[in-house]
DNA sequence: TTACTTTTGAGACTCAATCTCATTAAAGGA
DNA sequence: TCCTTTAATGAGATTGAGTCTCAAAAGTAA
């Protein structure tokens, strides 16, 4: 956890941010676990273990996290957005179960070529993306 | 036109629901264009034409033809959602500029296979997929 | 310690979308 | 055509995620 408070710092430092004591619980929170969990969630984690960080302090401290590239935004367009550590993550894409929520993680090369060739013919030059497949796991099907 | 409205009594019939006036004003503004409009600009639309349609229906409306399949619903991810007819397109997926609001269509059967791969790998039914790529297009870099 | 600036918290506010419920209007008989 | 049944509509209230405001609190640098 001690190296998880420098990559904070650092962030914050870089971006002429200061250190506080609710932007590092708020990091804590996201890095204990690898879910994919909303806003609402982890202030209320946060609310429930005692410690006291406002809603308000909970969303721009994500918003800080995710400028630094210390936390990942993933739109799932159901209307909440849900984050996720990039402590050790590389760069991958979602598989979501509509029935009972479960998110998988998948990374597939050629795709991201293909995209890369999408991105030349459009003669866009490409900041992000957005790729998730939505259908019934393996337990709900 | 005439045809358009076909599609959608057919649609509605096969789903048990009435054929009314503001049902087809909601559809016909839909196919007016093959832009990737909100449920706001277009109730807004119909509004300024004189013809009335309430939100509430505008929005009900459009749910319905998205589940008959006569509208695709677009999630961008900036908490308004977009909608575009399907009269005459074949699936694609969207490439968005971020300066200028500009969207373009994509298709490529190769990314369409590698998904397939994927969901077998993972053991998922897929229903349906989002993949979206965000950047500056050839006006905006 | 002071002076300055950023951050925080509480709650008001925004905005897309949904819900409520009384009223209106299709659709299928008789 | 008129009834009856049931679905659809409209106006406005409500929801819910997220943002904003502004006074108070707390870093930071000298």
């Amino acid at each position: 956890m001690a190296t998880n408070i420098q990559l904070l710092k650092d962030g914050l430092k870089n971006e002429g941010l200061r250190f506080t004591s609710q932007r590092q619980i708020v990091w804590d929170e996201i890095c204990k676990t690898d879910d994919h969990r909303d806003a609402e969630d982890i202030y209320f984690k946060i609310k429930t273990s005692g410690q006291k960080v406002s809603r308000a302090t909970v969303y721009r401290t994500i918003d800080v996290l995710v400028k630094n590239n210390l936390v990942r935004k993933l739109e799932l367009g159901d209307g909440r957005n849900r984050y996720e550590n990039k402590l050790d993550s590389s760069h991958h894409d979602h598989i979501v179960c509509i029935q009972c929520g479960r998110i998988d993680e998948f990374m597939d090369e050629n795709i991201e070529k293909l995209q890369d060739e999408i991105a030349k013919k459009y003669q866009f030059k490409i900041v992000r993306h957005i790729h998730q497949l939505f259908g019934l796991c393996s337990d709900c099907r």
